[in-house]
DNA sequence: CTTTGTTATATATCAAGTTATGGTCTTTGG
DNA sequence: CCAAAGACCATAACTTGATATATAACAAAG
């Protein structure tokens, strides 16, 4: 079975980012759910903005995030109703809305910070341990490591 | 601006490849408007592995290209309708349906062959060149490149 | 003060991937 | 030889990115 990105090589090196990046995201988004927690993996980059920068507006997360504008705003929705992000008016400017974590939304980072994200870096730094050489060479061994073990069975054993 | 995405390093890995992937996208489908062809970039992949490897079933094609079978089968109908593929059943297995080239995809595959995937690729390889170290840095570089010069620009320099 | 332009956000629509599910066709085991 | 299981594909619903456009608030100029 020839794997036709890996065969274009620089054609396609967009898609087959896009690829990998998918199938981690997929991999940690099993982590997640088999630590009962319930927002999908691609959220927490913005969590993770607001615990690191504190509160901000919408668009000053999309440039953090390096996301369009519309995307966050969507995001903070979701979010919102999930009640771990809440939106405030801002004082100076009636036109920006300040995005910042809830109760509910520190202790989830917290919880995250402690129970489940040194897991899925730990098991990311394996995967991508002892890589050297051109960009394509060490895409190629993390998709053959992928293949091999998945990020979610590399996070479990981890664990053990 | 932190970059909040590389500042989490391993831990969003799978999102900060997404991103790195629909940006070399994005750029490379302006590379392809420029020059008056009228698909998606990201069907590219698709026609290429029917040049590559002749008329396939959509479930091998799905696993040549690494994506799930859905995904393929969208793909195929929506390049059907622009004639540039067609779908003919299996004699042997009437489960499968055949996908090839038109002559109409032929001819595009050609085009693009002689006049826009030899620039893109140049591009993409300029982008990539003198890498080396880790994964992370590698991509840290790429991030600085492309937003010093986006890879449309790198493509149209090349074509001078 | 009003008008005009700009900035910040929201909404709508599109693109392309995913998983889940169902309908045929094929294969296989009793 | 037929019924159950499996393989292949299509469809539906969802996710998450994008762009384009509308609305609302601010800023500056006349």
């Amino acid at each position: 079975m020839e794997d036709v990105l890996r065969s274009l090589g620089f054609l396609c090196l967009g898609s087959r980012l896009k690829r990998i990046g998918e199938q981690l995201q997929a991999d940690t988004q099993r982590v997640l759910d088999r630590l009962d927690v319930r927002i999908q993996s691609s959220q927490y980059p913005l969590l993770a903005a607001l615990d690191r920068l504190g509160p901000q507006p919408v668009g000053e997360l999309a440039r953090s995030l390096g996301i369009a504008q519309p995307g966050v705003t969507r995001s903070v929705s979701l979010l919102a109703e999930l009640g771990l992000v809440e939106v405030s008016p801002s004082n100076d400017d009636q036109r920006r809305r300040i995005v910042s974590l809830t109760a509910s939304g520190q202790h989830l980072i917290k919880a995250a910070k402690r129970d489940v994200w040194p897991r899925i870096e730990n098991a990311v730094a394996e995967l991508c341990v002892d890589l050297s050489g051109p960009l394509l060479d060490q895409l190629g061994v993390v998709e053959d490591r992928l293949a091999a073990v998945p990020l979610d069975r590399r996070a479990e054993k981890a664990l053990a």
